[in-house]
DNA sequence: TCAAGATGGTACCGATCGGTTCCGTTTACC
DNA sequence: GGTAAACGGAACCGATCGGTACCATCTTGA
């Protein structure tokens, strides 16, 4: 097996992903990536038909090492599976401090490409999917039985704190994002009248888990 | 004074507009907006100077009507000041219910032209940057001494639960985003140590306000 | 009625878009 | 060393990009 082919296929994958990352795939060309990738265009289209087959392909490799990125921190925190939901923001924190930050790939490319049947949407909407599954399973692990309810919940507030963040230029929204979803996690479901709902507030705060 | 102009100038704002919300700014041409809107390619050229000026011209009028539906809506409730925090979130509501709702223009724009310095994307940010004052002036008519802390964290759920409809193409994250501004607006600011915290908590549900 | 001005249509400009084709060179494997 | 595959470079394609120049037509105000 030799080793030309992934050499060239794996430039342009890297170049083509900083590229579109940083500038946006529309505002892209080939001839761009063929450039700063030192790839030939025959090459290019050797390994990819189109141009859109090699954004799909960026985008997959994005969401598998991204959410790979994202368990890694978690983990790395050492907290106990009660801690775990909030420490997601923190992670992101670190994300949002890079300079080349450029907010969620995902959510840009959805609002790039507006056509939701293409591939390259769809493919963005898919690893959102998958991070509010993750979302869910640390909110389990946690022991929360609404963690099915506050999975979407928890989603809402890191895309909301990406785009802030990226809106704002620095990390703030991070810390703001786990303000709220403390007071969020704070709260008990469905807590009927307000005096009860207190019962049960004082109750897992003063005995409870964590 | 002529009318003819007027209506050129009127015909190539809202056709524009209408293209670049559903379709993205750089996605849609010069040639499209010239034929759905039956404005001569010469005549688009007398009223802007370029492309980028329509763009920002197109901005700034969505701005001022976006922010004056807001208020309109929000009033329209009918609401004590109290209450009024949270309507927003029931007035995004009606909105992420239209079939050619794509998410928030400015939003958009900023991923879109990724350049900070654009004039486009000053325009999105200063629309931001008003909207956050809004709901600063809400929260403080609604007696939270907190209001400069809560308005920028209601503004990351409004972000929040904007692009979460754009991803999902359903207005149940305004509901989400509602019941999440509940929680942090029950929150008490500075809460201490945990048992204190309830204590905080059980006084204002007991006998505080609302 | 008549001049001034705004209009829509079209031909045209250089630049760039995504994509195809061919060619000479370099690399890898036997 | 020889063969086959992968490579980089460049010429070329039709289409479209944002923008300019010219022209005949229609509306407006005196």
């Amino acid at each position: 097996m030799c080793l030309m082919a992934v050499q060239a296929r794996e430039r342009l994958l890297t170049t083509a992903e900083d590229l579109f990352y940083a500038e946006g795939i529309r505002a892209v060309g080939v001839e761009r990536i063929l450039s700063e990738s030192g790839v030939g265009r025959a090459s290019f289209y050797r390994h990819f038909a189109s141009k859109d087959e090699l954004v799909v392909a960026v985008l997959s490799g994005r969401d598998r090492r991204w959410r790979e990125w994202l368990r890694t921190a978690v983990d790395g925190y050492g907290l106990p599976p009660a801690d775990r939901p909030l420490a997601v923001f923190d992670a992101l924190s670190e994300r949002f401090a890079r300079d080349d930050f450029r907010g969620c790939a995902f959510i840009n490319t959805m609002i790039e490409a507006a056509d939701r049947d293409s591939a390259a949407h769809q493919v963005a909407a898919e690893h959102k999917s998958s991070v509010t599954g993750y979302l869910d399973t640390l909110l389990a692990d946690a022991g929360r039985a609404d963690h099915a309810e506050l999975a979407p919940e928890l989603m809402l507030l890191v895309d909301g704190a990406i785009v802030t963040a990226l809106r704002e230029g620095n990390p703030d929204s991070a810390v703001r994002a786990r303000r709220i979803a403390e007071a969020l996690l704070a709260r008990q479901p469905d807590p009927g009248d307000a005096r009860e709902a207190v019962r049960r507030r004082l109750r897992v705060v003063t005995g409870g888990m964590r």
